[in-house]
DNA sequence: TCCGTGTCAATCGTCGACAATCGACGAACG
DNA sequence: CGTTCGTCGATTGTCGACGATTGACACGGA
């Protein structure tokens, strides 16, 4: 029997759009979401709301407080900042996985990739150029072959472009950011463990200090506030 | 207000008394596990009983077949080895923060950390030994002081304790893993990170070597099998 | 004997409803 | 005027029930 068009279940299929929603900035950070107007608006009942919301509680872009509800994650540099951390924590001990498994076929597919992010960068396509740039972490982390580290990386990347999605275009220059991937593809060219894990340390080290700047100086990060009940759903205000 | 006792809701405690049962190896590596049945046995509804297992699902101790029902989660050498991994990626990348921040107050609660584990070693009480050395691993992760690192090395830790609880005891001389401390211990004196990434890495290391050892000779690894409904709840059965 | 088909019981996914609990608001009190 | 207490609406946590889907099993044909 053929399954011409597999239907994801109701869960992925909302938490897919409440994912969107926080990229868009449709729901901004601290922003509250309640169960029963998230399944009035989807047309179903709150029970695969409430699995939707849980899903993305797990991945950290949305937290809980019991018998209070359900926000959107808001991060401060501070959190930002061990993120980015345990971004680079993944990426640099991968490192070494990658220079001992890396066929030629992968270094010329990571090559490619390089070549497209300049691409996208000379062209203006920012928002494009995000997503390939995470593809090439992501890729890197393909061929490291520990697929918990993959995972783990998977989550972070939403993390921070959701995160970061509130903040605006992250690169000032994006063609100055797609040539700092060249050391990168060196490295691997030559299979220098140690030289790409520096080259990776000065990159992820740029973009963290580039974001959490950016992040600073953005208005006073929307704190981790807990509406109460009877307000509208879009104001915050402080508790306790 | 005084809240003198602060109950805990019901899917973290049903997931709890889940978690033990695996650790106590009343619910073996593969075994289904029933939404309705485990109801019953908590005298609840279904509802806190499936959120608790999506609980356990995020946190890997749990898996869940769209339309089949949960399972609890069986390890295979592979997917250990990369627990592992990832383990060590962690400690050895937190190493450096650890060097970084120690204090004295800190270097002196590690050591007796260690004290401690030659103790236990010494009198044989093994079962506690691996709590308590994780426990000092888990010291060293905080000191490093990325909540986000903690967080995870304290999942992996869940993990991998009720992954090998099944496989018995590791520890085949308790005496002489205490000993392995003895390095990281002289490491973090000197203040010297690379001799103390050396040290983390040789002992995590043999943990690995050790733990897979035992797990390969273990009866064929319970494998991911899928139980059809009409079962028996407690047999397996090929499937697919 | 082997394979395809139909039936069946078990179980999950989803639903609507109810009770418990929280914060906000206003009144009473010092 | 500031503080405490009680009430109220809104929302979550939990429940029982129903339909949908799955794999196991029995049967029949090649």
């Amino acid at each position: 029997m053929f399954r011409v068009l597999e239907q994801a279940d109701l869960p992925s299929r909302i938490a897919d759009l409440v994912l969107r929603a926080i990229g868009d900035g449709l729901l901004r950070p601290g922003e509250r979401v309640t169960e029963a107007r998230l399944a009035e608006q989807m047309g179903t009942s709150r029970a695969p709301v409430r699995e939707a919301l849980r899903l993305l509680e797990s991945q950290g872009l949305i937290v809980s407080h019991p018998r209070r509800g359900f926000f959107v994650k808001s991060y401060n540099a501070d959190e930002l900042l061990e993120i980015y951390d345990l971004r680079e924590c993944l990426e640099l001990h991968n490192a070494q996985a990658v220079i001992a498994k890396m066929t030629d076929d992968d270094f010329k597919r990571l090559e490619a990739q390089v070549e497209l992010l300049k691409q996208l960068g000379a062209e203006g396509r920012t928002q494009e150029q995000v997503v390939e740039d995470y593809a090439f972490h992501r890729m890197l982390c393909e061929v490291g072959g520990n697929s918990r580290i993959l995972k783990l990386f998977d989550q972070i990347a939403t993390e921070l472009r959701s995160g970061i999605a509130l903040v605006g275009r992250i690169y000032d220059n994006p063609v100055e950011i797609a040539k700092t991937h060249d050391p990168i593809i060196e490295a691997l060219r030559a299979r220098d463990v140690i030289r790409l894990r520096d080259e990776l340390h000065e990159h992820l080290q740029d973009a963290t200090t580039h974001v959490v700047e950016i992040y600073r100086q953005w208005p006073a990060s929307p704190a981790e506030d807990l509406p109460g009940y009877p307000l509208s759903p879009i104001q915050q205000q402080k508790a306790r």
